[in-house]
DNA sequence: CCGCTCTGATACTCGCCGGGTATCAGTAGG
DNA sequence: CCTACTGATACCCGGCGAGTATCAGAGCGG
């Protein structure tokens, strides 16, 4: 059995992709026939159909779909093999965290990192909802700050760092945000006031009355137009607006905030960062 | 910055274990010289060194002890999209267990499933101690029967089916096969009795005066030989020899087995097969 | 109804690169 | 010093991946 080969993957996510020979090879940078012989010979190879080709297009078969999701997992796999190989003689770290997320417990963690002699320098790199696991699983980043039960765990070798309530951002205007407290009951279903819509892992987004929001700024935009609100850690109010009010949801479910690492990394250096980051956060608390 | 492949992967993962280019040549069935360029090409396009050669040999570097672990895992993760795609089509799936660990409840869950009018068909594949997550990353099985704090689960959704105690497994002839139950301390120490020791998930072995062992046959007979004993779940009596005593042990962590099954997955056989067990486990408990 | 245009498939050539054999080169050990 | 063993180098060949040109079928407009 001839292994698949990583160039197969990337050509074969290419196409699933795209739903188009043609489009998938201008994506690639190479023509479109070894294309549609590479996909063909992949089919033979593994003796299933991937693709149901069509005159205008193609489509996923369930075995294409099953591949499409193994193959991703397979790249970022690679990938990561990559990247941290080429960082393996560097010896600073890569921490991933969202933005405006626990900025206060970070701001406290580089500063004890910075004063400690031995640590290993630290690079940050922010990113939007939801991608810190893909972002440690292709290994762009070594570490990452994430939040449960909101971020996806899986795959990772975890510590927990601090443990808040949950608050509720509202437009300064409304009427709500006068009030001391709130429950989740208070806050679903207010008029005009829907609940913002995150995408899913899978990028599609639930079905709801709100916006459909991708990054903070936007959300943060769409607080102070008085066009939604959002429930979120108490931590994140740093990057409250002029116009947001934050309101304790005292029935909203704990936020643990954590520290996230690849299973496979054995690296003495993460071990290291992960106990600052430990007594960091139980001094704060 | 040309992409990985897997054969270079596969090339430097031998070289990695072999510590020695004549010799990982010959396992991948290729000619010592070809794997040279190889990994010499690999180390010029990652711009680190791999491994330091030598006279008599090879030896990794930090940056090639991190390769090697992250492609073992690409390369699963690479076979994983390989097998999964091939049996995308089938409707059975493969669920893995240790051999004789949760016996009974296996037993049922089969009856169950067999029972079961829509219930997909299961293939049983049994393995040694601790080889269950491989299997289930490089694709092998669907699904796997683990135990809870003894098996690596990270990387996959779980669900617990029971909870049970533990036992130790003695030699009948042994005075402590007389007594009601035991504990931890009664059986750490014993004279002449030492535990036996599992590989870790490394395949290194841990120190201390037991024999290594491999596989549960090897237990089996080396505890009615009475040169060792072990402390297991209960259930896993069901291999017990006649020559075996099973005393509980009351201040032994409790074990949970657990249902895991790849976080990719996202098909509704496995789902289904889970939602059995669960029912199954419950009404056993 | 013909032809234009879009799709993916096929035919053929070319050149790179992965693999082979033969050989070199340095070191350890007798 | 010679032998045996390591990995590295030199050189050649063949396969396969990628390119261009072209085909074939389906939709659609004039």
């Amino acid at each position: 059995m001839a292994d698949l080969e990583t160039r197969e993957l990337r050509y074969f996510v290419a196409v699933a992709e795209e739903l188009h020979f043609g489009r998938a090879a201008a994506r690639l940078g190479i023509a479109q026939p070894p294309l549609s012989r590479a996909i063909r010979q992949l089919e033979r190879r593994l003796g299933v159909q991937l693709l149901d080709r069509d005159r205008r297009g193609a489509a996923l078969t369930e075995a294409g779909r099953v591949l499409l999701g193994e193959a991703r997992v397979a790249l970022d796999a690679v990938a990561a093999a990559e990247r941290r190989t080429r960082r393996a003689g560097e010896r600073s770290l890569v921490l991933v965290t969202k933005a405006g997320a626990s900025h206060e417990l970070l701001r406290r963690l580089l500063d004890a990192l910075a004063s400690e002699p031995g640590a290993p320098p630290v690079e940050v790199l922010l990113c939007e909802v939801g991608e810190q696991a893909h972002r440690l699983r292709d290994g762009q980043a070594d570490v990452a700050i994430m939040h449960r039960p909101y971020d996806d765990l899986a795959g990772f070798d975890t510590a927990d760092l601090c443990v808040e309530g949950q608050v509720a951002i509202l437009p300064a205007a409304h009427p709500l945000a006068a009030r001391e407290q709130l429950t989740l009951a208070d806050v679903s279903d207010v008029p005009g006031l829907p609940i913002a819509r995150w995408p899913r892992l899978d990028g599609t987004y639930p079905d709801g009355p709100g916006p459909e929001v991708r990054t903070q700024s936007q959300l943060a935009q769409l607080v102070a137009l008085g066009k939604c609100l959002l429930v979120i850690p108490a931590s994140s109010r740093a990057w409250q607006w002029p116009e947001h009010v934050a309101v304790p949801v005292v029935d909203a479910p704990d936020v643990t905030t954590v520290i996230a690492w690849p299973r496979s990394s054995h690296s003495q250096a993460i071990a290291a960062l992960v106990r600052s980051a430990s007594s960091v956060a139980d001094g704060s608390a």
